[in-house]
DNA sequence: TGCCACCATGTAAACGATTACATGAAGACT
DNA sequence: AGTCTTCATGTAATCGTTTACATGGTGGCA
């Protein structure tokens, strides 16, 4: 008997059910029109203070939450913020991740994430995920997977939601891009070495395709060119960024008979593995061999021996790249290109290399001339 | 001129503009009821095997992607998961998420993600996220704050959609937990030193509120009775799972005039941390002390000396509370509680005291006899 | 005083899907 | 052969907002 015109009673009590007050059930107490609550949330000067005062107070009264579906509906808007990173449980990437949320949160966005996980499937599936007008926007740290090896419909450069690529770079599309100057960052470092006194200085990479990678390898290069020494490539060695690649890297190095004085790993997760190895086989860093990082990720100062490396400002980035996407949002104009500044962190990984060996013999042949 | 019309004439052409399919467009194009391409896709044994196949064919030519606001607001359900943690930066917490994301990716949910950052503000913030029917359920990873210290309204409990917990358990809440059996692993690895002959552990805690902290706490003193073995208050560090906090405990132990002969940290990063303070102030690890973990992140095994640590399935802890999630979104049943395996790793970093020091001077009078 | 501009507010039409209900056709059973 | 069930489909209401447009009241200005 009691249930009988349940239904349409919503006047003031809605204790025992759950379900969720509607601007009508506000509207009705503050005494307006639902349109005047609406006006009263979205825009406070185009309604009148007392008629303000009444909705805020039957908002709190009813605790009032605006749908979000309803909204994002009507508005074509969703307050929504995709992020679509290759690798969530990256140490890198978290931190980064951290910086974007803060800022998103600021602006009341929310960040839906996306582990792409390197399957093409993944990739189609968010694209299509922006296409459904899920997200407002989308910041991109694969720049080298989205919109680029493939070219299929559905990217989200089709779709015309705004963009932001953060940390690698996509070269061909006209996207605002946050990064830092890796190529810049890379010689720097290579410098660094060569300055101590590394005459042969090995490079632990990347994968070979990704844009990090490529810029990072001309800097070591153009360091390498800066510091007077000649490039090998026989010094080169493959990597993808995780410990068990600069494991690898180092496996390979302590098999080797000459061996380079310094080895600058393009990670240091790398890094870390690298000198894990070395370790291991009884070679002593930094008086056998130079190790350096790229990223000054948490652990990089308490490795053993503490890491010489790149700082990244991680969180700026993700901040960084957070608030253009929001000034792109919001219509706000945006720069189109933002470079942090890295800084080398010196720690004691690297020294300079403890008995100078003889000349590099193999390159260059540079007159040279035997000191009798 | 051209222009007059072109709105209603969504024929077959919507080549130029990026204004989104509809379902309407779909419809007319298969030459069907919008009714009939919902239950395409929904319900497909209720529509005719031609029917659907023209309805397939012409989503395939639009590129139709459902809107899924309409959805949602039609439907009441989002698609949609929230994942709240205290800490997105956080090593541990990333794989853990790898782990929820691919589950709920396989079940085409997303993932909305939202670092609490131990701001009460926050969490109002994301509570309400949850009341404005954003999401359809949410796992959260943060059992001491959320709904536990806050009793306000708006705590997802109260808006009745489903959660589950993982990995801190809601000792009071009756939703579904997702753990490690946190007590048994600390005892035994507590036990596991003993067993070695140590007879003076320290204990690294966490944060002495978090519920984790409080059963590992326990296991370790469970761990020293099982080894006959007294508790002594003084060998409890306070932490914070932090590797900074793992640094202080470190320094505290190098200044004391009798040291434990190993320290068994409840997180990778202090053991990292505290490893990294012996060995710069001259301590061999595991010579002079040995050092355990909890949790065996990636960085473990390449720490050195490569760190013994508990090992908890971070990746399989993910995809099991998203398990119990999805099936409690659809209505299947599901357990109220699973603990995944944890497993000791026996790395270099602890082993058998060098020198067996004297029984302890201090605590639990026992009937000692000086043997002459 | 009369007219115009303006301001606060209400009315109602979208937004794009899902789905209860209605409808008509086709086969099954007596 | 007539009625009943079943099945495929269409019609239209609905989800909860936002917002273009309409409306009426108030004050300024000539």
């Amino acid at each position: 008997m009691d249930e009988s015109g349940a239904l349409d009673r919503p006047d003031e009590d809605n204790g025992s059910g759950h379900r969720a007050v509607r601007i009508q059930d506000v509207a009705k107490l503050a005494d307006v029109s639902t349109a005047t609550v609406s006006r009263a949330l979205a825009s406070p000067e185009k309604v009148s203070p007392e008629a303000r005062a009444r909705v805020l107070e039957a908002i709190a009264k009813t605790g009032y939450v605006p749908n979000l579906a309803a909204r994002s509906l009507r508005s074509q808007k969703t307050s929504m913020v995709l992020v679509v990173l290759p690798d969530l449980s990256n140490t890198f990437f978290s931190k980064i991740l951290r910086g974007i949320e803060e800022r998103l949160f600021e602006a009341g966005y929310g960040m839906i994430i996306s582990d792409l996980d390197g399957s093409p499937e993944k990739e189609a599936h968010f694209a299509a995920f922006t296409a459904a007008g899920r997200v407002d926007g989308a910041i991109l740290l694969n720049g080298h997977l989205f919109g680029q090896t493939r070219e299929g419909e559905g990217t989200p450069a089709k779709t015309g939601i705004p963009l932001v690529a953060l940390c690698e770079a996509i070269p061909s599309a006209d996207i605002p891009q946050i990064e830092i100057d890796n190529r810049a960052a890379a010689s720097r470092m290579t410098q660094h070495l060569a300055s101590l006194g590394h005459r042969s200085i090995a490079y632990v990479s990347g994968p070979a395709h990704n844009i990090l990678e490529k810029e990072r390898f001309i800097g070591y290069q153009d360091g390498l060119k800066a510091a007077g020494l000649p490039f090998d490539p026989a010094l080169v060695l493959p990597g993808d960024y995780t410990i068990e690649s600069g494991v690898m890297a180092g496996q390979d190095l302590v098999g080797r008979t000459t061996r380079p004085t310094a080895a600058f790993c393009t990670s240091d997760e790398m890094a870390i593995g690298l000198m894990r190895t070395l370790l291991s086989a009884g070679l002593r860093v930094p008086e056998d061999i130079s190790v350096a990082g790229f990223d000054d990720i948490d652990f990089a100062a308490v490795a053993e021996p503490a890491l010489t490396t790149i700082h990244q400002p991680r969180r700026e980035l993700g901040q960084a790249a957070a608030s253009v996407l929001i000034d792109l949002l919001q219509g706000h104009p945006s720069p189109k290109r933002i470079r942090l500044e890295t800084e080398i962190i010196v720690r004691a990984s690297v020294a300079p290399p403890q008995n100078i060996e003889k000349a590099p013999a193999k390159s260059t042949r540079t007159r040279a001339i035997k000191p009798t």
